[in-house]
DNA sequence: CAAGAAATGAGGAACGTACCTCAAAAACCA
DNA sequence: TGGTTTTTGAGGTACGTTCCTCATTTCTTG
């Protein structure tokens, strides 16, 4: 009727409460044929571990260190927040998070910072950086110390982190894709593509995946070469209204990272708001006022609240060397129009106690 | 340094710590001046209840019933896999569930299942049902012997169930439309539409969004009536196999709810396959199919296993009167192409022992 | 002001697991 | 065989909370 616990084990088996928790816990000195008739009564029993017992006994915190960069992207300081909400909920299960930021062009400092990092007091670990060598290094030293890493929003695939919370960004540009060239059904034309820097791993896999649907499936659309902003506004001003003009039959703008505010200053200023498809990637209190106003048309996003949650309960269990909840922690691509962007979720957090 | 505890709380408040807990717990007999000491000494210290060891002290475990209809739609299939596996996640922390059906025709067989729960043995119930006056009474009833309710999937705004989880037809439909739309710019003509019954509140609020947006966003677009198929393939061949061939100016078709293969059979029949814009909702193994095959070009959902793992959550929020995180719950209405369809997760549910 | 009611305190057992120590039993080896 | 090593058992404490009981203090009210 009720659950078994590690006693029913221990009767079952035939062995002592003791030899149960060295075998359930992997201590040594259990000798193998005892080990195989503790696992034979707990799969008969069909034993699952109480875990929040086992957390309480345990009595272990977990501290996780989240690193992000210290860049004013709005995508960031909406992550920075989730992570935060997110914290909070966590606290409930004696998890607790460090949010750290690190200078976003100087990669040495991030180094030095997971370098310091002490797996007696650090449980976990999860970064947002782009994939460099020196980042690459440092994310392996942390992987051999012993604390999980997880890469956050922008994989690291060629270091050894222990799991990816986020989008492909692949198939985030090929969505963008079809529905850039969608949306331009019956017009032929030019698409403008604005990126922050095509140094990006992001960014580049974005236009390829952008690129190779516009190519097959939309062959009246020629995607432009990609004009670099370097998150400078006045930059994308220039750029952007140089192409412009020079390019009578621009049909879409596509945004590949951040730029929203110049982009929609610069359309105002020529008074071509409006005029084009707008596809952009992320969901922003800006991107949001832009779909809201009609300038944006659509919006490929993973949703920052799950980004938190998921890496926060990854690290977890990795921390517990627990298995992972593949469905539960897979993001979705979402593709946010104004008719189904989310209401603004900008409520207090309920600091709840009882 | 380390987490404040209940004893913490009663040596700040100055209070025994049977006192902190009758506040914690809301036990009568505490005046309201030491209530509002209790409470400061907890803002004070930062405290936040141990979830785990509450719950193991409490040594409750949850049983929560969901209801579905015993339909063959695929849809509802996948959200019965969704809870299983739903289930199995949440039996780590003391919960467990009761997946029952009824006969989808036959509301006083729900009535009675519902009636006969027994609020000392049932913690929650989740239910997935057409707003009947029938079910209403039965909800209210249940409400009023205090078993926490969650409208799933379908809501039932007018009776006091505590929760819905889902997503607002009337948006999702204007999504819809939104795409369809656009899919069709430039076009003039015709929308067929296809439901199973135009008395479900769900299809209603659909073609009520779906209406909204073509009139006034897409006027050379014009939405035909409803035709009804009452889950009957051969009715739908008849109905739509009649109207596509009276009406030589159809441009897309929207299906409200199931009939995917039905459809996709006749238009495959008359050589039709891929010259409308389909346009459906609820991702399923047919829907994924056809928009693998091309032949349904957007879809729109909820995602089951959220809904799974949000009806469980908010049922067991409920039973603890904890307060919900309206974030984590808010299921968000997904638009799925083929672009970012996600990976078919019919992977071996993982049970993990250790 | 006394009697009764209400509020508070003190203490302990329990939940299921982890982890420790020490002793006893079993297995191994020469 | 005796001694050594390995394996197992027994029992206890701890984690942070819930939920008892019973005694004591403090407030009300006639």
């Amino acid at each position: 009727m009720t659950r078994p616990t590690v006693n029913d084990i221990a009767r079952e088996a035939g062995v002592s409460l003791a030899t149960v928790d060295r075998v359930l816990n992997a201590r040594p000195g259990v000798r193998e044929k005892t080990i195989s008739a503790v696992n034979d009564a707990i799969a008969r029993l069909g034993y699952v571990r109480d875990l929040a017992a086992a957390n309480l006994a345990r009595s272990r915190s977990y501290r996780m260190v989240v690193l992000l960069p210290d860049s004013d992207s709005q995508f960031v300081s909406t992550l920075a927040a989730a992570l935060d909400e997110a914290a909070t909920l966590a606290a409930a299960t004696r998890t607790e998070m460090r949010l750290h930021r690190y200078p976003p062009e100087d990669m040495h400092v991030l180094a030095a910072a997971l370098a310091a990092l002490d797996p007696d007091e650090v449980a976990g670990v999860a970064l947002m950086a782009p994939e460099t060598p020196v980042v690459r290094d440092a994310v392996r030293a942390l992987h051999a110390r012993g604390i999980p890493v997880v890469a956050l929003a922008s994989d690291l695939p060629n270091t050894a982190r222990d799991h990816f919370v986020g989008i492909d960004s692949h198939a985030a540009g090929r969505t963008a894709g079809v529905l850039m060239g969608r949306f331009c059904r019956g017009l032929t034309g030019r698409i403008l593509v604005l990126a922050e820097s095509m140094l990006l791993r992001d960014s580049i896999e974005r236009r390829r995946g952008f690129d190779e649907v516009i190519q097959t499936d939309f062959p009246a659309l020629d995607v432009l070469p990609t004009l670099e902003t370097h998150g400078a506004p006045e930059l994308l001003h220039r750029l952007a209204g140089d192409r412009l003009a020079a390019t009578p039959d621009i049909r879409g703008i596509y945004l590949l990272g951040s730029g929203h505010r110049a982009l929609a200053a610069l359309l105002r200023e020529r008074g071509l708001l409006g005029h084009f498809v707008v596809i952009g990637h992320e969901l922003t209190p800006h991107t949001r006022a832009a779909l809201l106003a009609g300038h944006l048309d659509a919006v490929i996003a993973q949703n920052p609240g799950h980004l938190a949650r998921s890496a926060l309960r990854v690290l977890r269990a990795k921390a517990d060397r627990q298995p992972i909840d593949e469905g539960q922690e897979r993001l979705r691509i979402e593709v946010v129009i104004r008719e189904n962007l989310p209401p603004d979720s900008a409520e207090p957090t309920p600091r709840g106690l009882s």
